[in-house]
DNA sequence: CATCTAGATGTAATCGATGACATGAGCCAG
DNA sequence: CTGGCTCATGTCATCGATTACATCTAGATG
């Protein structure tokens, strides 16, 4: 391990010198060719060592004209433990093949998804994962990322060529909400956030499919949606629990929101049913079931659909499905009283 | 926007062809050099525009030598909001001046964090920000990193020539204590997490300042360290309350641990006073008092630290201190009942 | 009118690694 | 003794962009 002087660091080319062989015959060393002399590679070996060379990627990738040793990750930010569990599911992955993770912001502004798109794939990276907010998807064609595998996470491909992973969050909130009907709910509150987000309109869905399944109405008083931040859900349940005919019930359907409505639980001893969506610390502790997706399980799949293009970067898209679930813990089990 | 056919960019040799002139034409154009005549210069933006192209980062990066336009950031993981913060202030920061961030993470093991700075300097990030979980700093000097800059975050230089950027959490927790005992209380107990990384040690320090200050014994059995998981918090502070004279004040020294103190709060109806250290959705709704710092701000200054070392690069090592706070909402003002 | 100068542009080497092709040594069969 | 073959190794063009240096043109100067 021995550096030489200024920031300048040792060559293909040195190592060649200090082994007295040609610049190929180090590459061919390098990449165990049967084609070397055992001799001659024990000298190489030694000089690699002694100078301690490690090869320039960048000049690598020139050569070889593949992509990076990197794949690219697009998010709306990462202002929860979902969006950081994915990344760190994928970036686990991607290191035991020796790639590393790029991410990039849009912070929550679906228009700068393009741009961030179009730096990822001038880098060449040899996948994009994309979590876009916004449902355009035409940035994203083979032709402008010129190739670029694309891995959509939890959303729809909408008509795009790309490997997706999903979440079956229509079915597990399905299975939520039935338990609920099952337990004698009949007024059962759903709150959701953006609407504008594939994932939300999807939660939505399997709560309507459920309450369609049981010949129950679905009260639009009893939907709030568009509820962005912890605060704006408790003050809503606060809203609903004013009602003349209050819910007995209550399923989040995303993090925030989830928060929210334990806050309002906790702070005003309420005892309505109640069934969050992700996981946090606290819920475990405190009894709250919930929908619980796995953010890393999630990251790892899309990392390894990035790996599975590098064998095989033509075929068609692939859909990996990650199942979710309702976990059991107390709050979503209250029968009705 | 025009792409060819297979995955094959447009080159700058591409472009100088279309325009009929050299590629050290376009080079100059793509530069704003002055030496270019205006009519030239509009024939070669058209060819830019109309084949679509953009230059490709890692041939430049190779001839110039210089570094690649990208950060490295290593971290034990993304399994707080606190590391999740940090990533998203300094991906935000560089992304104003057209920086990528590449991130990895050790997943708590230290050991592993010397190969993962190595992997980031070997794709010549332009710096390389750590958060290292051990005390280990040689493999960060200058001869291992071939001149990349470093930027410490949370964590002390050790004789290492780098930038730091630091958050003053023994004045934070030093203020929580102190308050505390001047509210009266004389038992407070304080829980950490692992001992063997600095910002526990930091804090712990902090802690035991304000109760040196007035003049308050250091009881053993009130200092709970090692504490890895919420669930184990908890129990320890359940512990704690069965002591013949439990405390009547807790200060957290970590966000984990935080969470496992509320939890026994909550599920047990306990009024002791508690501060709790960083920050969660829930804490703001619940009253909870914290010692608050501010990860995007952290990263953010990383982040410039990371920048202005592309001015001076061998200028000695900054430090940069993020102040963190005492938020009062409550449960850190109970006095002594 | 010859020459100089400044400005515009072209030529070609270069960054570090790779790999198609060329070379050279050693061996065997005829 | 020589053609033919194998194995180890060297030579050099190449990837795409940059830049030192060379060249050329047109207008200015004596």
């Amino acid at each position: 391990m021995t550096a030489n002087g200024d920031g300048r660091r040792t060559t293909l080319r040195q190592v060649a010198q200090a082994a007295g062989v040609s610049t190929a015959t180090v590459t061919r060393t390098l990449q165990n060719s049967p084609r070397v002399d055992p001799d001659t590679r024990q000298r190489v070996t030694a000089a690699i060592k002694q100078l301690g060379y490690t090869p320039n990627p960048m000049a690598r990738s020139l050569r070889v004209g593949g992509r990076e040793g990197a794949v690219g990750l697009v998010t709306g930010g990462f202002t929860n433990l979902f969006q950081a569990g994915v990344a760190a599911g994928a970036e686990r992955e991607l290191r035991r093949s020796g790639l590393n993770l790029i991410i990039g912001t849009t912070d929550g502004d679906p228009s700068r998804e393009p741009e961030l798109a179009r730096a990822m794939t001038d880098r060449r990276v040899s996948a994009l994962m994309m979590m876009p907010d916004g449902d355009e998807r035409g940035f994203l064609s083979a032709e402008h990322t010129f190739g670029t595998p694309v891995i959509l996470i939890g959303r729809p491909a909408l008509g795009l060529d790309a490997d997706v992973v999903l979440t079956q969050d229509d079915e597990s909130v399905r299975t939520a909400t039935t338990q609920l009907l099952e337990l004698g709910h009949r007024r059962i509150a759903a709150l959701a956030g953006r609407t504008d987000t594939f994932p939300a309109r999807q939660r939505l869905a399997g709560h309507r499919t459920a309450l369609a399944d049981h010949g129950v109405a679905d009260d639009p008083d009893l939907v709030v949606t568009d509820l962005v931040g912890t605060g704006r859900a408790s003050a809503a349940v606060a809203g609903l629990m004013h009602l003349p005919s209050p819910p007995t019930a209550v399923i989040a359907l995303n993090l925030g929101i989830s928060d929210g409505v334990l806050l309002d639980r906790i702070s005003h001893h309420r005892g309505y049913a109640f069934i969050a969506f992700d996981e946090s610390e606290l819920y475990t502790g405190l009894g709250v079931s919930a929908v619980v997706r796995d953010p890393q399980e999630i990251g790892r799949q899309a990392a390894l659909l990035a790996l599975a293009r590098h064998q095989d970067p033509e075929g068609p898209g692939r859909t990996v499905t990650v199942s979710s679930r309702l976990v059991r813990r107390g709050t979503g089990e209250n029968p009705l009283s």
